[in-house]
DNA sequence: GTAATCCCTATAGCGGCTAGAGGTTCAAGA
DNA sequence: TCTTGAACCTCTAGCCGCTATAGGGATTAC
């Protein structure tokens, strides 16, 4: 019928100090208590939980899901910032991608410069951190 | 001949505050000071926060950037932990490229799933972000 | 000499948790 | 019914890599 938080950890895969930690900063609702002060989730809980897991892992940040979670609160209004949110996220994901391509870039040269068997006086990857003169793009 | 913090972070585009910051890390050496306790940095407190820069910049967390540094400093060592560190954060950034492109996919899928111009009750978006089971992927 | 601009230390805060200390409650087995 | 031991509670501090104050002192250009 009702849940303990470990319970609800283990439906949903989030740690049990996280659930605290979600609750104090009000993106999950206080649930009822024991008599000997211990929480008890209901159904609801958990699909509230799942959401927020869910967005977490899609990488949007607390106060995007905190909007979310408003709107879904509200479900007269209209849906516009729930798309703003998602189109902000995918550019966003896709800028952070852009910039890691350009560091795999240096890395890979970096990398396949030295085989890591001289002394480091010699060493190219040495060099090759220390002077961005030698990369191949801004990586930022 | 020798440079005010505020020279050497303009020199550098490392921030006033960030090159205290390392020094209080031990990442760079505290420089002399004037007679009114100011900094002041020779050519090779340039060079060195060059290099780490450049290694933050090329993503490397401070942890590699310490072993680096030492590394530089004892120039008959051998390159092999130079070596390593590159691979690992190449491999690093590859990992977190093929996260981040999973999440590109979902996202792309779950911003066209709605234009935005009905309410919150019948949106797409806001079930695609409630339910992982709509998802192509695992997307961790 | 004075004003503008730098510089100093120290502390707290950011996001998003995670770990620990020290104590209480619950549930299952004897 | 009693006992154990796992799970729960609150509170505080710590993680990374900075960044932003606050409240002062030093330097420099005119
Ligand atoms: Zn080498
Ligand atoms: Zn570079
Ligand atoms: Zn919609
Ligand atoms: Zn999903």
């Amino acid at each position: 019928m009702d849940f303990s938080i470990g319970e609800l950890s283990k439906a949903t895969g989030v740690k049990v100090p996280t659930i605290r930690y979600y609750e104090k900063e009000g993106l999950i609702e206080a649930p009822i208590r024991t008599e000997g002060n211990q929480r008890r989730y209901q159904e609801r809980d958990l699909d509230r939980l799942r959401f927020l897991k869910h967005c977490r892992d899609l990488g949007l940040p607390m106060e995007a899901i905190r909007e979310l979670i408003d709107l879904s609160l509200h479900p007269d209004q209209p849906c516009s910032n729930a798309n703003r949110i998602a189109a902000d996220q995918l550019q966003a994901i896709r800028a952070r991608i852009a910039h890691l391509k350009k560091l795999e870039k240096e890395l890979a040269r970096i990398s396949a410069s030295c085989t890591g068997e001289h002394p480091a006086a010699d060493c190219n990857i040495l060099k090759a951190f220390g002077d961005h003169d030698l990369c191949l793009s801004d990586h930022k």
